[in-house]
DNA sequence: CTGTTAGCGCGTTCAA
DNA sequence: TTGAACGCGCTAACAG
C-alpha cells in the first residue's frame, strides 16, 4: 500500500502538502494541488484510517447504542440514521445492549476510550451525571428518551399520542373503549406505554366516558400475550367496541384474537395501534404514526451539526404525531 | 487520559511489559502482572483503540455491506450478525449500498484502506476477480449470493424452496396454482424469485399439473403491485385456488386483495409466502422459513473463525428450508 | 504557499 | 522475564 510519503515523493512535494490537499486546506497553489492529485491517482493511494485517527484524535465514527433489536421500531429508527450518515464522512457502528448496567458500562468505555466521535442512544435511559463528569461535552443525542436530559433529543408526546388515538376512536362513534399495553419494561424501564395510557384516560374523561378496568390489560410485551388478553376482554358479555393497543405489535395480537373469535374488523371491533411500523402497512392497521424513520434522520442530522459546528443545540425536537387511517377503525 | 506510559511508570515497569499483560502474553511473571493490573485499575486506564489499530494493523472491526434496508429480510440477517459479533471483540460497522457500481467502489475502498478486518456481504453480487487481484486473501463472507464464489458463503436452495412451497399446496388438495413474484431486481439483479419460480414449475410438472400464464404475475417489488396483481388473477372466472408468493411482503399484498374481494383465507384462496420475516408471524402467514436470523449468525461465526484461525473454510453452508404452518393454507 | 519536524499511543523486535 | 527503542502513517505546528 502506498503511503503519504510515496505520494509526496512522486508529486515532488512534502508530505504536509499532500496532507493539505487530502484535507481540503485551501492554502495550496492550484498547480501543486493538481500534481498531488495526479500522484494520488497514479498510485491509487488512499489514506490509512487508523493513522488519521491516531494523529487527529478523531474516529470518524458515530456509534448507535440501542436495545438489542427486540422491537421493530428500533430498526426503523436505525434506517433513518443510516440514511443520513451514509452521505457523511462518518461510519456507523452498532452497539446493542441487553441491560442497563451493560449500557452504562458500554457508554463509559465508548466515551472513555474515544472509540467514537459521537453517540446516538435509542430509547435507553442512562445516568447522565455519571457521563458528564467523565467527559462533560461528549456528543450524545438521544431518541425516545426522557426529555429532561441536557443532551439534544428527539422525542414525541406519548400522552398526547394516547389521547389522539382515543379521540379518533370516539369520533368514530365508539363509546366503550378498551386498552392493551405492556408493562413498564423490567429491564430498560421503557415507560411510553404508561404515558399513552395516561392519554387514553385523559381523553376518556374529557369525553365523559368511563374507564373500565375489565376492558384494559397490561402485561408481557408479546403478540401472543396481547392475543390472549384480547380474548379475555372481548369474551365479556359487555365488551368494548374498540381497542387501543399501545404498540402496533400488540395490536397484531388483538387483531388475531378478533378474527379467531369470528368477529369483523372494524364493524364488530375497531382496533388502533401506535408506532406505525412497516408491518402495520402490511396488515392495514390504523395507527398513530410517530415518524420512526424520521426520528433517526433527525437524530443523525443533529449529531452531524454538532460535530461539524462544535455547537450544541439542546432544545429537544418533538416530532408530530398523526393518525394513519387504514382499515381497522 | 492515561497512556500506556503512565501505567508503566506507576507499575515501575517498561511499557512493553504493560503491553504484554494487556495482550495476554504469558511471558510475564505473576507478581509483575499483578502490579501492572493494579496500576491499570488505579489509573482507570484503557488502551487507545486508534493507536492499537495503527501499530497492530488490525481494525477490530467487521463491516456489513447490505443493500439499503429495502427488504425486511436484511434486517433479520443483520440481527443474527449483531448477535454473534456482540459477544466478540469486533465492532460491527454498517455500510449500505444503493447501486452495484457503488458496491464495487465501496468494497475497493474498505479493503484498500484496511478499514475493516473482514466484510460480510448480504445479497449483493460483486466482481470477485477485481477484489481478489486487489487483495487475494481478504476475508469476505457472503450471504444469499451466488454460490459460485470462492469466498465462504451462506446460501439456500431457492429452487428447492419453490418446489417445497408448491408441493405443500398440492398436498393440501390444490390443483390450480398461481404465482406472484417480483422481476429480477433492476439495480442489484437479485434472482431468487426466478429460481423460486423454477421450483414452482418443477413441482407442477412433477405432479402433472398445468402451469398457466394467466394465473401468474411478475412485476414491481411492492405490496401494492402484488395486491393489484392478485386482484387481476383472482377476478378471472377460472381462478387458482392457491397462490404462491415468492416473498412474504408480496404475500401480504395478495392477502389484502383476497380479503378485499370478500373471499376467505384459506377456504376460498390459500396463500403461501417465502422468507418468514417477523411480520409473517403477525399476520399468521403460512410460509417457507429460510432461517434469516440464523443465516446472519452463521455468516458472522464463519467470519470470526476465519479471522481467529487464519484458515479459510470455503465450503458453502446451505441452510435447510422448512414450511412454517400457520393460518393461510 | 510549502517543507521539516515532532508527536499521536501502542506493538514488537532486540538486547540484556 | 523484562526494558529501550523504533516505527506504524498521518496531522499540525512551526519555520521558511
Amino acid at each position: 500500500m502506498p503511503t503519504i510519503r510515496d505520494v509526496a515523493k512522486r508529486a515532488g512535494v512534502g508530505i504536509a502538502t499532500v496532507s493539505r490537499v487530502l484535507n481540503g486546506s485551501s492554502q495550496v497553489r492550484e498547480s501543486t494541488r493538481q500534481r498531488v492529485l495526479d500522484a494520488i491517482a497514479d498510485l491509487n493511494y488512499s489514506p490509512n484510517q487508523a493513522a488519521r485517527r491516531l494523529s487527529s484524535g478523531k474516529t470518524f465514527t458515530i456509534g448507535v447504542v440501542s436495545p438489542f433489536f427486540t422491537f421493530p421500531s428500533f430498526v426503523e429508527r436505525l434506517t433513518g440514521i443510516q440514511d443520513v450518515l451514509d452521505e457523511s464522512e462518518y461510519d456507523l457502528v452498532l452497539y446493542s445492549i441487553r441491560s442497563t448496567e451493560q449500557l452504562q458500562r458500554r457508554l463509559r468505555i465508548l466515551i472513555g476510550e474515544n472509540r467514537v466521535d459521537g453517540l446516538i442512544v435509542l430509547s435507553l435511559p442512562f445516568s447522565e451525571r455519571d457521563l458528564r463528569t467523565l467527559k462533560p461535552d461528549f456528543p450524545i443525542v438521544t431518541v425516545d428518551n426522557s426529555p429532561a436530559w441536557h443532551y439534544p433529543s428527539v422525542v414525541i408526546d406519548d400522552v398526547a399520542g394516547g389521547a389522539l388515538a382515543t379521540r379518533y376512536l370516539i369520533e368514530h362513534g365508539h363509546r366503550a373503549l378498551g386498552f392493551v399495553g405492556d408493562r413498564t419494561d423490567s429491564v430498560f424501564r421503557f415507560t411510553s406505554t404508561e404515558r399513552r395510557l395516561e392519554g387514553f384516560r385523559n381523553a376518556l374523561t374529557e369525553a365523559g366516558l368511563e374507564f373500565r378496568e375489565t376492558w384494559c390489560w397490561q402485561g408481557e410485551h408479546s403478540q401472543e400475550a396481547a392475543r390472549q388478553a384480547a380474548w379475555r376482554i372481548l369474551q365479556q358479555p359487555n365488551r368494548p367496541s374498540a381497542i387501543f393497543a399501545a404498540m402496533d405489535t400488540l395490536a397484531f395480537g388483538v387483531l388475531q384474537a378478533v378474527r379467531e373469535m369470528g368477529m369483523r374488523v372494524p364493524e364488530d371491533v375497531a382496533v388502533i395501534g401506535f408506532d406505525d411500523i412497516a408491518a402495520a402497512g402490511y396488515v392495514n392497521l390504523t395507527t398513530v404514526s410517530q415518524h420512526l424513520v424520521e426520528s433517526g434522520r433527525i437524530a443523525a442530522q443533529r449529531m452531524l451539526d454538532w460535530l461539524r459546528s462544535g455547537e450544541i443545540e439542546r432544545t429537544p425536537v418533538q416530532l408530530p404525531l398523526k393518525i394513519v387511517e387504514r382499515a381497522t377503525v
